[in-house]
DNA sequence: CTGAAAGCGCTAACAA
DNA sequence: TTGTTAGCGCTTTCAG
């Protein structure tokens, strides 16, 4: 109409009132009926579902929520969109919640970088029930605020060192372990690592673990060999290229802390000049989809991602019913998975003289 | 409390009457305040802001949406999760929302099956003050009970043909045309293609622009030649397969209606033991972020993904500010991305037995 | 400029 | 079993 103050129309649907009119009962009978409420008598229950029927009613979640009833919409917060690692976890998440007759909204970390507590504030007294929070890099102040409010959350492949949280993660360190000893049995010595982001627990674990792996098989660990990575493409890339350029001899196997990573080293590598499996071996953590399809397919610590979202639901929505919950800690098994950038090391041609 | 009726314990937080208290005001005037209302008292204002601050006060949605306020909400529906073509085209609309102020409810299309209608009206009616569909396979159903009710939506990468939607899309013909150009140009004239979902009109204008240009060169097209893919990597990779195994010569080209298609592809051509792009080139479309990770990187249709989301988010807000513009479409360039996949076709020395 | 009052649509005691 | 009565927290007239 005037287009001074721009509202949008406000838009007149089917309320509680209007069914209850159309069956003959009042508001609060309705209410009952849709929520399920026992004790209403099977003739009123019909009437006022036909009434509901006929009439398309749709309840108002705001109405709901704020009369204390649940809105049914779970947070989930990501530190960014747009990679299948999360991308994957998210499926499980949907499933889970779709079974469970929840809805989803989404929350990027990368927003409102400072007044982080603020932030938090207008999701736990917003409509969610409760907050789902993936991986690497919450701030430690989130989860204060949350633990202060008693607000239901959940972590997901990433664990709270300072304090108890419930979490979900996998087996990162025997991962990690498991895979190292398989290179070392394919007689690879000089093993590379690139790291994750050491923030997260996951990433010191898995380096812990190949650490522990190649101590008990008793090889020494050169720490030349152990490169920064950040659980990116790009940051591995280029320190793989540094260390392909810099290090003689050169290693024969690399360990990345997560696919993505294995990939960016994987371009350097190629860059090089060197083939992957024959000259260099190189190991993968995650087993996201795209690990299948690069080529040679890599062979990587799968984590079961879509598994940890779905247990997480699973979680958050127990600690949701019961918020006295103590906080849980579910470990999923990682599983290796052979492929094909992995071959056994021997001496090449040029070895001897290079 | 009570273990029989597991309601979430009601949270006490401050209310904007709190805010009020504090500041030695009515709750009208911070509501005043906090929606930027202008005729306040500077030093009004400014004691209100100040017990904001002091009390950590974060306005409550739901109660502001019921009220009459706007919720800042938008919804996405998307098919489905986990892949970056959606996960690619979500960062841009999440980057756009961000700058915005708007959180972002997720809906995946897979739920609520049955009773479609019912289902846009839950978002509807909601707190969504706007609707973002991605791509493939929106019912018409849901489109029609938008409309009816005046929501506004716009359409990602999806044009609607019973009516017209305000949509975002890309040149599909057109980049399907160049790409073939390319090949042709490459001296390919045994091209093959796979197909999208065609009652996706992107698939549809895809497959034209692919016929278009063999067409303008002179080149017949066989039908053998054309076969299914439905956008996803596993029915490629079977047809695909199918194909070489069957057809007399062998295609030396596919172009394939999406990146994920092309993968499938990849697959089937590397197990009948022929090389890319030596043997046989193939071309992608989309340019997802794993395009330029496989090996050997593919060649591809470009569609501008993130921008692409960004665009829509503007179009939506547009539209939510003024509910009466007419359905605007708007069609990005798609760019065409030469890497590795692609070589010029000649004589092998098989060839002339074979 | 600011307060009072009336809801938004729904749920939750409390009676009846 | 069902209706009545209060709000939930906020926005928005309508009077001052």
């Amino acid at each position: 109409m005037n287009n001074e103050s721009n509202t949008p129309k406000k838009k007149r649907v089917v309320t509680i009132m209007d069914v209850a009119h159309a069956a003959g009962v009042s508001d609060a009978t309705v209410s009952r009926v849709l929520s399920g409420y026992e004790f209403v008598r099977e003739s009123t229950r019909n009437r006022v579902m036909e009434a509901v029927e006929r009439l398309g009613y749709v309840a108002n979640l705001q109405a709901r929520t704020l009369a204390g009833g649940r809105s049914r919409i779970i947070g989930l917060l990501v530190p960014n969109l747009g990679n299948s690692y999360i991308g994957t976890i998210a499926r499980g998440i949907d499933q889970a919640l779709e079974h469970a007759n929840y809805d989803l909204l989404l929350y990027t970390s990368h927003r409102h970088p400072s007044k982080e507590s603020l932030y938090v504030s207008a999701i736990t007294n917003g409509l969610t029930e409760g907050l789902l929070l993936i991986a690497p890099l919450v701030p430690a102040a989130y989860l204060d605020a949350l633990r202060e409010k008693n607000f239901p959350y959940v972590l997901i492949d990433q664990v709270d060192d300072t304090a108890d949280s419930p979490v979900v993660e996998s087996t990162n360190w025997q991962g990690a372990y498991e895979a190292t000893r398989y290179l070392i049995q394919l007689n690879h010595t000089r093993i590379a690592f690139i790291k994750g982001t050491l923030a997260v627990r996951s990433a010191v674990d898995r380096l812990h673990g190949f650490k522990a792996a190649m101590k008990d098989c008793g090889i020494p660990v050169s720490e030349e060999l152990i490169i920064d990575g950040d659980f990116l493409p790009q940051p591995s890339y280029e320190s793989t290229k540094r260390l392909l350029q810099s290090v003689n001899p050169l290693p024969t196997a690399i360990f990345a802390s997560n696919d993505l990573s294995a990939f960016g080293a994987i371009d350097a590598i190629r860059e090089c000049g060197l083939h992957i499996p024959d000259d260099i071996s190189i190991v993968g953590f995650d087993d996201i989809p795209q690990a299948s399809i690069v080529y040679p397919k890599l062979t990587t610590v799968r984590q079961p991602l879509e598994e940890m979202g779905q247990v997480a639901v699973k979680l958050l929505l127990e600690r949701i019913e019961d918020q006295t919950l103590p906080p849980q800690r579910v470990t999923l098994e990682t599983e290796f998975v052979i492929r094909d950038s992995c071959g056994p090391y021997q001496m090449h041609k040029g070895d001897t003289e290079k």
